[in-house]
DNA sequence: GCATGCAAAATTGTTAACAATCATGTCAGC
DNA sequence: GCTGACATGATTGTTAACAATTTTGCATGC
């Protein structure tokens, strides 16, 4: 099963001038990623370079090259002299990661509903059915996958490339913040909400494409656990687990 | 006079643990990013690694990972076994990059407009003061960065450093676009419709902002020389300027 | 038991050298 | 003069080695 990058790249592997086989780094970078969205290599983990090489049969300089990637799309982040780290998504990040994600997705919804035809409902149905049916063989990663691609799916139906990569970092982004934020329920996207999405994007009326949209990314966003603890007095003893001697003055 | 990436970069060197020392491959991005806006590298020149890491007095390796950065901002585009290339936007790309921009920068516009404060009111009015200043001083170039400074000021007026970096993308790929299809009249952001986008901005209402935003936007891409040569029949005679001695069969 | 200093190990940063590929120039044949 | 083959030079792709920095472990003193 291959991940979200490798739907959207596949497209983009004729600016390596028609040539099929994936560099080096390439296919370090989609391991690796799979790794990442898969929570085996988990938030906060030390990347190390020399284990990395000796584990992928390169030199040094092909990791190297490697992390700079993940490290653009925020998976990573690379600390000087220090090293490379799988990123940790601040509650600030996550919630700003889902506010871009309705600046973008608002536009992409309302470009898909005004400009829906036929053959692009007939894709955007295959596609659905292929998420339910992930989902009742309880093939759990397929329908995680499938479900981040639906939304890839229609930025590339909006026809706008430079918005589609945005969007496909953003999701990537999104499934690490998932990975860190997850409450005990499932927390990605039900794919009944992709139903009534398609419901509205068939509609035609941007208006109510964009809406259905920000109520669907709303609702992944508030199943995340993103409320910061309220600031209150430090309570040392009940951190430590101390009972206190005296007052201290 | 330093870049437009400077300016949101010294936010962010904090994020390398209060090191104040650009690395050799920041400051080379910086410099190379310099020319490229200046157009002293021009679109399409090839960037030999080897010449570079001379002028530079680095090794190749810190060349080249200077070229993976301004690969990842489309700056330039990297060839397998061919080398690098100063970009050369199509014109369906010069056309998506504008669209984005006016999907990121609606809700921009409509956030600031939100959210205006007299603090940040003043803020904007003392950038338009440089711009004019920039303008009457008939500093062509300092007017240039501080048009698009301008949009970055807005977008982190809008309180989303997802957003705040992409556009910073977008608005590097945009000097380059403008450097490839430049008509012969100003074609940047003319600093009265920043003026105008202040007004909307003022007035507190979204969509206000969002269609000033939307026109000044449009004003920009439609003095470009974006439109294609409609299709014809192909007359090599006057292409290669020789006059036909009979007519084919 | 804790703090400090130092050495050793681990790891990152960088370069030079070699391998592989492409571009250019030259020569021979037609 | 044009085309094709081949050699040469230029350049990119990659690695191993060395330099620099950080982390860890150990010994000593209090």
């Amino acid at each position: 099963m291959e991940s979200i990058v490798t739907m959207a790249r596949a497209d983009q592997t004729g600016s390596y001038k028609g040539s099929e086989k994936l560099r080096p780094e390439e296919m370090i970078y989609h391991e690796m990623l799979d790794a990442i969205l898969d929570r085996r290599l988990e938030p906060g983990m030390k990347l190390v370079e020399e284990d990395l090489a000796k584990t992928f049969g390169v030199s040094r300089a092909r990791i190297r090259a490697t992390f700079l990637q993940l490290a653009h799309d925020k998976l990573i982040n690379l600390v000087p002299n220090r090293g490379a780290f799988v990123s940790e998504p601040t509650i600030d990040e996550a919630i700003e990661v889902f506010s871009a994600r309705r600046m973008i997705e608002d536009g992409v919804a309302r470009k898909v509903a005004t400009n829906m035809t036929p053959e692009r409902a007939e894709q955007i149905k295959e596609h659905l059915d292929r998420e339910h049916d992930a989902h009742h063989r309880g093939d759990h990663r397929a329908a995680i996958i499938l479900s981040g691609e639906f939304h890839l799916l229609l930025a590339r139906l909006s026809g706008n490339l430079v918005i589609e990569e945005f969007l496909e970092r953003l999701i990537l982004r999104t499934s690490l913040i998932i990975a860190m934020y997850e409450s005990p329920q499932p927390v990605d996207c039900s794919h009944t909400e992709h139903d009534q999405l398609l419901n509205a994007l068939l509609s035609g009326d941007p208006d109510v494409a964009a809406a259905e949209m920000s109520r669907h990314l709303d609702a992944i966003r508030d199943r995340l656990q993103l409320q910061r603890p309220k600031p209150g007095k430090t309570d040392f003893a009940s951190i430590f687990g101390r009972i206190p001697t005296s007052e201290a003055s």
